[in-house]
DNA sequence: GGGTCGCTGTTTACGTCGTAAACAGCGGGG
DNA sequence: CCCCGCTGTTTACGACGTAAACAGCGACCC
């Protein structure tokens, strides 16, 4: 098992395969393709990762389709229906995902750690999509939001279930998985977030009162090189193995994890 | 119409004293108080409360505070600085819950705790408010979202550091514990909004379709009573006891947690 | 006491947004 | 040949965020 160093982070951006679900179908070359919602759902995607969620405006996608605002509603309903198939559009990424696979072929645990790996994959490719996958709520209230398809529940649900959990563990487990994957990935593509725009932004006064304000805060001061650090592949790494060892201690001790440590 | 036993959640909405810092600044008898950025901050997360993030628009907002919307521009600079304030305040609730104190009494377990505890109640208060947190990036790149201000920030590392965590050890706690915070309330905030969406949207064709559809998922229709069971309280202090664990053994063999599983 | 000033809130106006509705080109079946 | 359904365009409306000019008004200086 290769470590990851913090320059080298696995999960980073190559298009481990899911572009499938989301090229726009080349615009040069070849004429002018016809529109559809598949193609519209595409270059949205496209459009948020360069410009920003805010600057996606029916208007300006249209134009980046070479095409009038209006005629999107041919295929899409609304905008915020437009939304919801982007969060889906790049969540099917997972599908084109040669490492990530929708049965466990080498034990449950191999199956989470790719799984989460490919949401990871997902969420640093799309940074600015991915908060959308946190906001905008799943059809129903047990889909929970870093999943989201019906399908990815019942294939972990079943892995599970296959690999010996009880019914209450392997549900107990997808609640503590999703959290697991919400939280760090929302905290990391945020922080990234706030690292790029820092770099464009160059404002000396600011900066200057920002220095001030540290002196009732002398650990932060202190400790600013270390909490500046990007460890996020370390921390995911060590956060997603953490939360196996513990499903582990679940399945062995056949119990749900509701209460009640026995532990020392 | 009380739900089963979702109310017993230590967590609920009683106003633990936060309300102090977002209270639009209580009128005591005279008139129509003066506006101020303060009381329009207040305002505005009341409003969010009450109608949701998406119907805040400042002639809104200012027909809620008696005055035309340009009044409110005199003390704020824009709509999405109005809403860092939103964020800001909601967070700062915190200082105003006898229940979490800056430094730790009860050693630093008990710290982590109430803090943790503190801020769920602060995501239930204001279910609309949170995912804001999530998405405004903070100032600096290493105050995380969930804390967010640099004096708890401080408060969180003097704790630990005080405790007998290394250096190392404590940025990575802070790690550690702003991620699982926000991932859990996110998960919990947001799982409410559709299970409240839900309940004044009764459509009785979508309901069937979706049936049809989860014929697919014959594991996911089976457990559905478990998947969608409420247990977000349990859930969370399971976590968080678990997070705690980690760090225990984290301080007690005085590494940080970096790396090196020596089992395996 | 009258003139001026600074604060505060209002009015008006502009450009952009999402989207409803009417319209126009066009290719294929009576 | 004509007409119809499909697709994209035009036009239009109301709401939005916000710049700019303006109006009321208490305070202060002479």
């Amino acid at each position: 098992m290769d470590l990851p160093r913090a320059d080298a982070d696995p999960d980073s951006r190559e298009g481990r395969g899911g572009m499938a679900a989301v090229m726009p179908a080349a615009p040069p070359g070849s004429g002018r393709t016809a529109l559809d919602r598949r193609r519209i759902i595409g270059a949205a995607v496209e459009f948020i990762d360069a410009h920003g969620l805010a600057a996606l405006t029916m208007r300006r996608l249209g134009a980046h389709l070479g095409v009038e605002a209006m005629a999107l509603y041919r295929y899409v309903p609304s905008r915020d229906n437009l939304l919801d198939g982007v969060v889906e559009a790049v969540v099917d990424e997972l599908y084109g995902d040669p490492d990530v696979h929708l049965t466990p072929g080498h034990g449950w645990q191999d199956y989470l750690q790719r799984l989460a790996h490919g949401v990871r994959r997902i969420a640093l490719a799309h940074p600015e999509v991915f908060p959308l996958v946190a906001t905008r709520p799943p059809a129903a209230p047990w889909v929970r939001p870093p999943l989201r398809s019906l399908r990815w529940v019942e294939s972990f649900l079943v892995a599970l279930i296959d690999s010996g959990f009880s019914e209450e563990a392997a549900v107990s487990a997808y609640r503590a998985y999703s959290s697991f994957l919400l939280g760090h990935l929302l905290l990391e593509v945020s922080q990234q977030g706030v690292a790029v725009n820092a770099e464009d932004k160059p404002e000396g006064v600011e900066e200057a009162q920002a220095a001030t304000d540290l002196s009732e805060y002398p650990t932060v001061v202190r400790l600013e090189p270390l909490l500046s650090l990007d460890e996020s592949a370390a921390e995911f790494e060590e956060a997603l193995e953490n939360l196996l060892e513990r499903l582990e201690l679940v399945l062995r001790e056949g119990r749900a994890p509701g209460r009640g440590d026995d532990r020392e």
